[in-house]
DNA sequence: AGCTATAGTGTGATGTTATAACATATACAA
DNA sequence: TTGTATATGTTATAACATCACACTATAGCT
């Protein structure tokens, strides 16, 4: 079992964080038999240069850093393509998207429920896997008879680390 | 103490909620030393004219049924008032806005905490107040070492009647 | 009443995010 | 190789949101 997950630190390697991540959408693609094409896979590069949300537009920007052509919907496509993966999340709060960190190759689940915590000074979202949280929304939910799809669970505030400073 | 509201039903007479924030928007606005002003009562007895979260430029387009000339920054500023005076809330999933349910006219805060059910069938979103779902996100946020600024929990489902059907 | 500071609104342009619709190309299996 | 499903290219447009600056209304003061 992975152990819930810290903050990132300001500090870490980030180069393993992304080659990690990279790896292990190509193992899960493989095991899916879904296609990690070049643009999906760049567009998911992209979003593991960091832990900060990275918008659509910003993605293009960067494809098209070096005068190349590709249009908003190539992003989009990618992007929705990388979710239904598990690939990467939406925070519905910055139209930004960000690289799944609970990728387990081993499960054949595709995007997961998940919660954020976004610093509002250093941009840095970190997920979290909270049992008791989901246990709570979870209950709290079913008592009023509601059946769930999907849920959107983003706190924003500060980190750790820059609250520290 | 409210008691947890129910989903709304899709019977309910609305003209008795509509009337009510209305009314208790009015008292809040005097308590607080703000001004209702004619801009901001309209788009609020919009947004009120039903439970489901309605965007920005669904109430431009209402405020201008009679062929008046509003422009979209005005739907805006009335917006950010009156969330800013905890009337109306964004939902961020939607991109849409809706009542609050929870106006409290003795309280002197404006804007809180809200978590929301949202029907992906009918359209109605619910307000939620779960103290034990409350404690569980400060709990699992404040284990993490993060101080919340804000948070944003949009559930989306099927609402009980809807299920029913 | 007249003055003034502040809050509110009008207006036009523009920025940002996301999707529709249809054409073309590529991969893979039969 | 030929058919089919998948992926991408391309153009236009929809949907959501803000900036900047001018003008107006209101409340509080004298």
């Amino acid at each position: 079992m992975a152990k819930s997950a810290s903050f990132p630190k300001p500090d870490h390697d980030h180069s393993r964080c992304s080659a990690s991540a990279l790896r292990k959408a190509e193992t899960i693609c493989a095991a899916r038999k879904v296609r990690l094409t070049d643009i999906r896979r760049d567009v998911l590069e992209i979003v593991w240069k960091s832990h900060v949300p990275v918008g659509a537009y910003d993605i293009l920007a960067q494809l098209n850093a070096d005068g190349g052509r590709t249009a908003p919907m190539a992003v989009y496509r990618a992007l929705e393509f990388l979710m239904e993966n598990g690939l990467v999340h939406r925070l519905a709060s910055l139209n930004a998207f960000i690289g799944c960190a609970h990728l387990n190759a081993e499960s054949g689940e595709g995007h997961h429920a998940a919660q954020f915590l976004i610093c509002r000074a250093c941009g840095t979202a970190a997920e979290l896997e909270s049992a008791p949280l989901t246990r709570a929304l979870t209950q709290a939910v079913a008592e009023r008879g509601f059946t769930i799809d999907s849920q959107i669970v983003e706190i924003s505030g500060l980190c750790p680390h820059c609250a520290a400073l």
